[in-house]
This record gives C-alpha cells, sequence and structure tokens, in this order.
DNA sequence: CGTATTCTCTATCGATTTAGTAGGCTAAAA
DNA sequence: TTTTAGCCTACTAAATCGATAGAGAATACG
C-alpha cells in the first residue's frame, strides 16, 4: 500500500505534467486544483524538490515546476521519494535495505526470494513508466470513452 | 510494505509444509522454531484458520497444520488474508476495494492505471507461488550453495 | 529601500495502525 | 475430571500517518 502522501505527490506532478511550460505554479492552486491540503502538499513538494524532481521559485510570479521534462520523470523516482521504498520488505529493498532480523540465511529464505520477485516486477513497472507517459495513457482512455458517446449520439 | 504479521505468517506457513504430513503442530513450537512471539502467533494462526487455510486441533496431541496441500496454497491467498490486499492502492484492489475520494473519474485515473498494472504484477507472482514452490525455490538454492562449497574442497 | 509574495523549515498534534501482551473460556484427550 | 492446547476478547505501548501552525528566508517590484 503506498501512502496518501505519496499519492497526494503523484497528484501534484502530473498536474505540473499537464501545465508543464507556463512556468511556476503556486502552492496555493495545486492544492486548490487537486484538492489537497495545502499544508501538507507544501510538505510533499519539499521533498521532491529536495530530491531533485521539481523546482521552485520563491517570490511574486514564483511556485513549483517540474526540474525535468515530463518523460524523465518516472513514477518509481516518486515513489522512492515519499514512500521511501517499492520493495515489499526491507530486505529486498535497493534504495532502503535493512537486513532482516529473523531469517539466517538470506540467500535462501524463500519468502526473500518471492518477495524479491515481487519487487523487481514493480520495479520495472513503476521505473519505466514516465509522468508523460501516464498522461497520454489516462487521456487515451478519455478519448476512447468520448468515441464512445459520439457513435451513440 | 508487507506487515510483520503477514511476514510472521508466511513463515509460519512455510514451516508447517516442511513438516507437513507429521501431524499436528503446536503454537509454541512454532513460535519457538520461527522466533515469533508466541501470543501474537496464536492470533496469526487463528486467522489463517478462520480463512480456510490452516486446520488445528484442541486438546493433547494437538496444533496447527496445513488444511490444504502445501502444493494448493498460494503466498496470494496468505497475504490477502493477512494483509488484506494485495493491491497498492484500493481503488485497484480486487478483495478489498474502496472508490478512491479524490479522482473525479476512475476509468481516467492516470494513477489508477499504472496502479493497477502494479496490482496484477504482484498478484500474478503470489497467486501462481505456492507454498510447495517456495520450499522448492529455497533448497535449491541451498543445493547450489553446498555445491560450491564442495568444489572448494 | 521596504514591503508584499511565496517558498522553507521546525515543531506539534490527534488519529490510526501495528506489534505485542494478558487472561479467561472452550473443546478434546486421557 | 484433570490436563492439554487452541479460542476469543480486551487492552496497551509505540510507531506511523495525515494534517496544521507559525516563524523565517529569499525574491520581485514599486
Amino acid at each position: 500500500m503506498i501512502s496518501k502522501k505519496t499519492k497526494y505527490g503523484l497528484q501534484a506532478l502530473l498536474s505540473l505534467a499537464r501545465q508543464h511550460g507556463s512556468g511556476p505554479i503556486l502552492i496555493a492552486d495545486l492544492a486548490e486544483q487537486e484538492q489537497i491540503p495545502k499544508k501538507f502538499l507544501e510538505l510533499i513538494l519539499l521533498q521532491l524538490k529536495n530530491a531533485g524532481i521539481l523546482g521552485s521559485r520563491k517570490g511574486k510570479g514564483g511556485g513549483y515546476f517540474l526540474a525535468k521534462d515530463p518523460g524523465q520523470i518516472t513514477m518509481g523516482s516518486a515513489v522512492r521519494v515519499l514512500d521511501g521504498t517499492v520493495a515489499p520488505v526491507p530486505c529486498v529493498s535497493e534504495t532502503a535495505y535493512q537486513k532482516c532480523t529473523e531469517c539466517a540465511d538470506e540467500e535462501s529464505c524463500g519468502i526473500r526470494l518471492v518477495m524479491k520477485d515481487v519487487r523487481d516486477a514493480v520495479a520495472d513497472i513503476l521505473d519505466n513508466t514516465t509522468l508523460k507517459e501516464v498522461l497520454v495513457r489516462s487521456s487515451d482512455v478519455s478519448k476512447k470513452a468520448k468515441k464512445v458517446i459520439d457513435y451513440s449520439i
């Protein structure tokens, strides 16, 4: 399960991706658009900025913006920043590894072997899906839905 | 991230699978073998029993045992019983679905589309991995390790 | 310059969840 | 009918999560 924080963060990133190129967006506007508690969003954006995913400018005309192209920011990187890891157990995490106390031999731990497969499958999806791709996919669905409606007229 | 409860549960199931056929195992013995707090394990085993994964017998000679063959119990079923779901967000869960409040249209929600892929990938692994397979895999690793040692002598 | 604007940072708080404990109850053997 | 061993409910401590408050620091602009 991903946290609400991570979900908010992804929402915000996608919103910024949609508005990419139109300059900095205010936290307040983003919060309003995405219906995210403003103060909470503040922390999230800051974390994403400190991780190099977002950029910011202070003062009038300031706000937040993507530090890179939407096609170069992956869902995986955002989830790792906000949730710490993508792995189902710490002992198979690449970014937040922690030796597990219970099993004697990590190499032959059956649970670990399976969870490693899970981690790899999840990472494969999230690390190969960019914000841009997500936008395209979701607009494809919308178009398709519209098409169906058009036919029915 | 799976909970410690789920991890304990999987450990216990694998231990019972290893000892499958030798009659009921005492909670106390399982707790000792797997180094799991006994009282906590008690709750976990009960939950697995109520879900039909384990069977039990009271009184002398009693204990817990697998209700089915190790080849017929999947990691997925155990995780769902103990963690409630396998999905990263409630809106893509088959077993613990909850409509998400934030996105207007679920069908075209980009986050949901990606998380659905993640869920499917995770479910595909966990639902197609039985306790038996886990045991085989982990003993394969052990054998391989042993072989290396043999060569080095 | 100085003031309005907007992000930055630290601290705190309440609610929920997680991990674990306690203890009496019930069923089955012997 | 006593012992054994699971069943069940309740409780609690600690951690995490979601959210808020408010002062501080940087930037633009008149």
